[in-house]
DNA sequence: AGCACGCCGACT
DNA sequence: GTCGGCGTGCTC
């Protein structure tokens, strides 16, 4: 009897395929193991999800598993069916979230080589060989490339057709190459008892709420909270409940938003957990990742600790999964592969039968409204009051980019030698330029957005792509003057401050004032060495693991954030300033400002006044009115191609199926997205909404189906 | 995603 | 007439 193994692969495609298993395999084969595949013209890796002896469709000729390439099952039927909840929800390829799930030297697969043959050498002496042909045959004839190089390199219209010319003709000739990845040695040794001293110290009300979360670990039964609480309290609880996992024989999945964000909370778990943390992060070259990923799988490790990534660890036993500052963006990405890291933990913590603790100090308004509703708010905010003094400066009473008040407050610390911390999240000098004349604008040539001036480099930068050009003063349209265009950035900033404070040490810190890592630690030193009075710096700032608290920090012009066309520009303005108040020393002489335009706004108010109850409700109210998440689902889907027209067409023949669903859907857009142009590629967004995610859900499945799509949230 | 197949315009 | 565009469909 025939033993068919159903098999998904790392292409774009959702759906699996079947392949006959050979009779020497029959008894080796496992559901969760690698296997070598014949697909197409190549051979691929692809992952068993199943073992059948019948498969549905009997007229389409099997192909047959080329090897197997474990000897254990690398997936557990629990990390099985999470991926594929995870795949269906994001209507991702499973086999694509397999593939990133395992280290890169683990997908083994066949490439073509193209090798120049003598005939081509021979054609290559003589003048009739010309054009493309004489371009690819002299490249060739120094050494052998892959044929999707080869591709790449020669990117033009008829390239097919020259290439296929050129092997009927014999001059080139191809050969499959295995990329074969290292033996996988698979002794797992048994992970070392943990014993861990632990000096935390839980005052009653944290520990209560503690204790309410531990009493769930171990259980074998999902459960999820959300820890509202400042970082130092969160830290407290994460170590208590990670300890009791550990007691417990259960695994943790500790998820940062990025390493750089949250340094102090790892260096302190490093210490703390030592051998038995396992870090991921992005930093890591492609053999650390690997060694750190067996470590991981000989189960060496109690926690493993990164970025979103870490989700996909295939760890077994995982018992306690915590998704730290749950607000943090970072967590959806919308490529490789798309998905929101909080949707996917809480899927992972069901099929694992987990408890979840998200955690924030600045929650999102959709998880707090919802952990409200569910009873799981484990609410440590409420009695915590900062004592330092905070104002708002209305910068529509004082003129000037700084504030005559904010100035005095200043130079009053200044003189008393106290270092002062300034947050501005605009870069260069200036947002754009533009002639005097003709209001031509240099844009960047890969993403559709205005150039951004840095004057200290004399260079025009693209704030996405990083694509630059040096300045130039006259247009080249008309030959008139460029002059500076709307928005100043933070060199301004910087220039008038060194104005006002002649006699005082002023640093900026951002992405062009600091080439290396290097520098910015260097920087940090200084400041807290007493050698700087002034640092001034964008959102880099605000991510430097080693920034001490100061008596006064100010913040100019949040409202920047208030204008992106995004639901959530209240939510974000609101954070903005929250994360700001962290650098302000705890105590009655220490100062908090922010300068700006809208002074009345309740983002901004809440934020600096520490009214979060109100911000809050505020929010709410206005979703709820607008018809907005948590009180609607909202579906992103981005459609992105080289060329705008054909992608448009695209976006009408899906927005056409939607309509005609007519299952209480609203389609929002379609528009250019945000960033209409990145790497080359003409983006168009369109937001579909119902109040129902079945609906939703149903609809997209039935209408993605019949379009070329590939990620969607 | 790639890649083959197949059908229409502009060139040797 | 052929070359070469890209629209369509398929991958076990």
């Amino acid at each position: 009897m025939t033993l068919f193994a159903e098999v998904v692969l790392p292409v774009p495609l959702r759906r699996s395929f079947f392949y006959i298993v050979p009779e020497k395999h029959k008894k080796k084969i496992k559901k969760g193991m690698r296997v070598l595949v014949p697909f197409r013209k190549n051979l691929l890796t692809g992952y068993v999800t199943a073992l059948r002896k019948q498969v549905p469709n009997h007229n389409i000729e099997f192909k047959k598993i080329k090897e197997i390439l474990d000897k254990e099952p690398l997936f557990s039927p629990t990390f099985l069916s999470f991926t594929k909840r995870l795949s269906d929800y994001y209507f991702s390829s499973w086999g694509e979230i397999l593939q990133v799930s395992l280290p890169p030297s683990f997908n083994i697969k066949t490439r073509s080589v193209i090798y120049i043959c003598e005939k081509g050498r021979q054609y290559l002496n003589q003048k009739s060989c010309l054009g493309l042909e004489r371009k690819i045959l002299e490249f060739l004839a120094k050494k052998p490339y892959t044929e999707s190089y080869i591709r790449r390199k020669f990117r033009t219209r008829n390239f097919s057709s020259v290439y296929s010319r050129m092997r009927q003709r014999g001059w080139i000739e191809t050969k499959k190459e295995i990329k074969r990845a290292p033996e996988r040695e698979v002794n797992v040794i048994p992970s070392q008892p943990a014993q861990l001293e632990m000096d935390y110290s839980l005052d009653s009300e944290v520990k209560d709420n503690a204790d309410k979360i531990k009493r769930t670990v171990g259980k074998n039964k999902f459960s999820s909270f959300l820890l509202f609480a400042s970082t130092r309290r969160r830290e407290a609880v994460y170590l208590y409940l990670i300890k009791h996992a550990m007691a417990s024989g259960l695994k943790t999945l500790f998820l940062v938003p990025e390493i750089g964000l949250t340094a102090r909370i790892l260096e302190k778990f490093r210490k703390k957990l030592g051998q038995n943390a396992a870090f991921l992060h992005s930093r890591l070259s492609e053999k650390q990742r690997e060694l750190t990923w067996k470590r991981i799988e000989r189960e060496e490790a109690d926690v493993v600790i990164g970025p979103r990534s870490v989700l996909l660890s295939p760890i077994k036993g995982v018992g306690l999964i915590i998704l730290d500052e749950e607000h943090e963006d970072s967590y959806y990405q919308r490529e490789n592969p798309s998905y929101d890291a909080r949707i996917g933990a809480r899927i992972r913590a069901e099929e694992e039968k987990a408890v979840l603790v998200y955690g924030s100090e600045n929650p999102s308004v959709e998880l707090l409204y919802k952990s409200k509703k569910e009873k799981k708010l484990l609410d440590l905010y409420a009695n915590q009051k900062t004592q330092f003094r905070r104002s708002i400066i209305d910068s529509r009473k004082q003129a000037g980019i700084i504030s005559q008040t904010m100035k005095n407050e200043i130079k009053k610390r200044v003189e008393k030698k106290e270092p002062v911390l300034l947050f501005f999240n605009r870069h260069g000098y200036a947002s754009s330029l533009v002639c005097s004349r003709c209001d031509y604008t240099p844009k960047c040539q890969n993403c559709d957005v205005l150039l951004t001036y840095y004057k200290k480099e004399k260079k025009l930068v693209c704030r996405y792509c990083g694509y630059s050009i040096d300045l130039f003063l006259r247009c080249p349209e008309c030959g008139s003057k460029m002059v500076l265009g709307h928005g100043y950035g933070i060199e301004v900033l910087e220039e008038e401050l060194k104005k006002s404070f002649p006699k005082s040490s002023v640093k900026s810190l951002h992405k062009f004032a600091v080439k290396r890592r290097m520098e910015e630690e260097k920087v940090i030193k200084d400041y807290r060495e007493g050698k700087i009075d002034i640092l001034l710096g964008t959102q880099m700032l605000a991510h430097q693991p080693q920034l001490p608290e100061s008596s006064l920090v100010g913040v100019f012009y949040p409202e920047n954030l208030m204008r992106l066309s995004d639901f959530r520009a209240g939510y974000k303005t609101f954070k903005y300033i929250r994360e700001k108040t962290k650098f302000v020393k705890n105590n009655k002489d220490s100062e908090f400002f922010v300068q700006t335009y809208l002074p009345n706004s309740t983002p901004i108010r809440c934020a600096v006044l520490e009214d979060l109850s109100f911000f809050y409700e505020h929010e709410l109210r206005n979703r709820k009115v607008m018809g907005y998440p948590p009180f609607a689902f909202l579906a992103e889907i981005l459609f992105f191609g080289r060329d705008l027209r054909s992608v448009a067409k695209k976006t009408r023949k899906l927005l056409d199926m939607v309509e005609k669903e007519q299952n209480h859907i609203e389609i929002l857009g379609p528009s250019l997205a945000p960033i209409k142009r990145l790497r080359g590629k003409n983006r168009v967004q369109v937001f579909i909404k119902s109040r129902e995610r079945s609906s939703l859900d149903r609809v997209l499945r039935k209408v993605l189906k019949a379009i070329r799509t590939r990620k969607s949230l």
